[in-house]
DNA sequence: GCAATTACGCAACACAAGTTTCGTATTCGG
DNA sequence: CCGAATACGAAACTTGTGTTGCGTAATTGC
């Protein structure tokens, strides 16, 4: 079952992902051109499309391979392992945000992959199985912590996930607000502790 | 003080949004062509660009003009006043996801938006002042509820409007779930209620 | 060795965003 | 009425994404 015709040079992959994120990193996604990507690597434009069919997925292709896969530590204590994997999200979060160089509150080339998911259905879809698996690490980190009777047994666990990492998207996408190990600190205080004055009444 | 030269013929102004509006909520973004809106409202291309930059700004001027100004509601019970508010927003975002005939869990409209927002600093900048002035009501609501005791007296109000309109838009935005009236309800339970087994221990 | 299959490079092309140039049309201030 | 200032229309142009066609190179199965 080995494939049939001339097999890909697997070296232009490298090559081509070290110079894409050059230049995504220093000149932010406008400043990524395919032609001078090609021309960098020494290799035709259709040798590129024929990799990935569009700018947006190459752009992906860089920003995923920095993606360190974040490992979720638990060490019992529910509040200190939010805050970390919070700030493990937030660490990502500035990362895409400083590409470009800009200084400004802008989203950077976050804003740019949001629209890319949007746009195309398959990038999309592998968007969603990554949150899916991140969730679902941090779903079972809550789910240990309310077994071992830390969190409230009627937890909406769904919920406080969304609360936490949606703020954190929503500041950097959004409003262009900072998010750093203090604010994550704020959040997850609010989150576990509540608003109400006599909860639970 | 009256401008000097030719005034502009108003009648081109909404002439152009109103085609505009057609198509990118019947095509999508990308189904925006300025050649053809020009074609449509009868006018010159260099007539779009003196009023609306780019693409993007046109864009923003369509979906700016159907948001319809979000008045907040006070009835003094602050958990319904925060479900009306959201489920306005979340209108508001699945307005801008279902432009472009989309079916799929994608961002649609919304998703370029956030972008154009990233690339160009007054669309960015126009969109931070929108929402600071929606962020304001919303913490005069909350900072009322406060003071007549139905919060507690050191809630964190930034944080918390953070994780309730966070938690919307990272739905719309990345994982693509839905957002309705009744993911409002839980979403206000559990800011509201907090986490934890025993709180303020 | 030979045919089928796939990769590669090259060049031309289609298409849309955005710019530039220039001639013409309005409006205001004097 | 005249000149400055701005708007409009038409067309050519630039740039970048993405496509197509074709000749050539590498690999597999037979």
């Amino acid at each position: 079952m080995t494939p049939r015709g001339r097999p890909r040079d697997t070296q232009v992959d490298e090559r081509v992902l070290r110079i894409a994120a050059a230049l995504i990193f220093e000149r932010g996604y406008a400043g990524l051109s395919i032609d001078e990507v090609a021309e960098q690597a020494g290799v035709a434009k259709t040798t590129l499309y024929r990799r990935w069919p569009t700018k947006d997925h190459l752009a992906v292709a860089v920003v995923a391979r920095l993606q360190a896969d974040d490992e979720i530590t638990d060490t019992g204590d529910i509040r200190a392992d939010l805050v970390n994997y919070l700030e493990k999200i937030a660490a990502a979060l500035n990362r895409m945000r400083a590409a470009g160089g800009r200084e400004g509150p802008s989203a950077g080339v976050a804003g740019e992959l949001v629209a890319a998911a949007a746009r195309h259905e398959d990038i999309g879809r592998l968007a969603r199985e990554q949150y899916a698996r991140r969730n679902a690490m941090a779903l079972a980190l809550i789910e240990r912590a309310r077994v071992r009777g830390e969190l409230r047994a009627d937890l909406d666990a769904e919920v406080l996930f969304d609360q936490l990492a949606g703020a954190l998207y929503y500041r950097v996408l959004i409003t262009g607000a900072p998010v750093d190990r203090a604010y994550a600190e704020r959040l997850v205080s609010s989150a576990l502790e509540g608003s109400l004055t006599c909860p639970r009444s």
